[in-house]
DNA sequence: CCGTCATGGCTAACAGCGTTAGCTGAATTG
DNA sequence: CAATTCAGCTAACGCTGTTAGCCATGACGG
């Protein structure tokens, strides 16, 4: 457990009062989501890696052929970032953005419903396996997210389960199993795995 | 998600009438285990490169720094492995075979108990963290694997489910969500872990 | 208008990765 | 004793992320 490399962060919030001190209204961007985050260049960057990683998946994603792609050589992505590691966390904030909004849409479709979250998580995960893969299979590099990106990402289903952590947690834990097994083909083939969804929504929010 | 190498398998079973066609007793070694599937050297082989996963993690599990714990130099590896995935798979095989062995364990101590499975299986997974994610996070070489382990795996916990198959695998993508989410540090440093899994474990079987 | 400087490309190179080819000495076997 | 298999070795290939250092372009201040 040991890795190094690794980001500690989750900044105070004064500890929680298990009671729902939630914001009961969705759709409050938490944070400006600076959009000088990155340069032009730097985006599109990062736009033909998510490209490359998603058509191809992760052994392909390199910074050679990355650069091919944009028509340059390897060494120029390093004048708009330091390591391919900083590339990948934008792929990161990206996933957890585009996931964040898929909930928040839901959310405001079928308001209180897990079912509807559950469903808009599988969703956007299986539609998008390696990145979800990338973005879930390592510590988040929480010091070089944007400010409040992760709150976000939990907010909804934390307001569907009324500010029970616990419940949301362990919601959060079956949702995430059941697409992380479902990804890695780890089900056998003629599982129903709807049913196996169905199953656990519903035991979980009677 | 379509990642080229990738075993597709899972032997027959004649489909399975959602109802308990389980066998009843635990124990059954199901497969002989073939104590032959590796050479003497091959073991010696496999056993240093699972200290060198379990201690320093995937990035210093290389084929020259197994040979280098070894004394012998990398190329003379493949005198015993075709490749470096071979050596994986046997690596995966142990973490299935002792995590089967330890929900055996469970299941003989405090019989058709969900929450002793539960347990057993987190305290598997987080004394193993590296070679959990090794096993987990990618396709079930499941042709390369002795026959009838993946079952063997299961079956501890579809006994504590009476045979229902998708409360089986809910509470499989529950467990696993938990491990994996914690293994990677997912939670807030402040999640009151366990009592995310009673919540899980206590709605899962009232 | 001209010098200065930042920007964003480039080539060459390094160390480390998995892996292959081909050699060699020791042990086993007919 | 000869022949063969085994299990090590060195050298090398193509790939990876990454660094150093060079060069053209364009913006800007005096």
């Amino acid at each position: 457990m040991t890795d190094a490399t690794d980001e500690t962060g989750r900044t105070g919030k004064p500890a929680a009062r298990t009671a729902p001190d939630v914001p009961a209204v969705a759709h409050v961007p938490a944070a400006p989501f600076a959009p000088d985050r990155l340069t032009a260049r730097a985006r599109e960057i990062v736009a033909a890696a998510r490209d490359l990683l998603e058509e191809s998946g992760p052994a392909v994603l390199t910074m050679r052929t990355l650069a091919d792609r944009l028509g340059i050589k390897a060494p120029s992505l390093y004048k708009h970032f330091p390591d391919k590691h900083a590339v990948e966390v934008e792929l990161i904030a990206q996933m957890l953005e585009e996931s964040a909004a898929a909930l928040e849409a839901a959310e405001s479709r079928t308001p209180g419903s897990l079912e509807a979250l559950a469903e808009a998580y599988r969703t956007y995960a299986l539609a998008h396996p390696h990145l979800y893969c990338l973005a879930t299979e390592r510590p988040l590099p929480r010091t070089l997210l944007p400010a409040g990106l992760e709150d976000r990402a939990a907010l909804p289903l934390l307001r569907a389960c009324a500010g029970d952590r616990d419940l949301a947690r362990a919601t959060w834990a079956f949702t995430h199993g059941m697409v992380s097994l479902e990804i890695h083909g780890r089900f056998p083939e003629d599982a129903d795995l709807d049913a196996a969804w169905k199953r656990g929504l519903r035991t979980l929010h009677p």
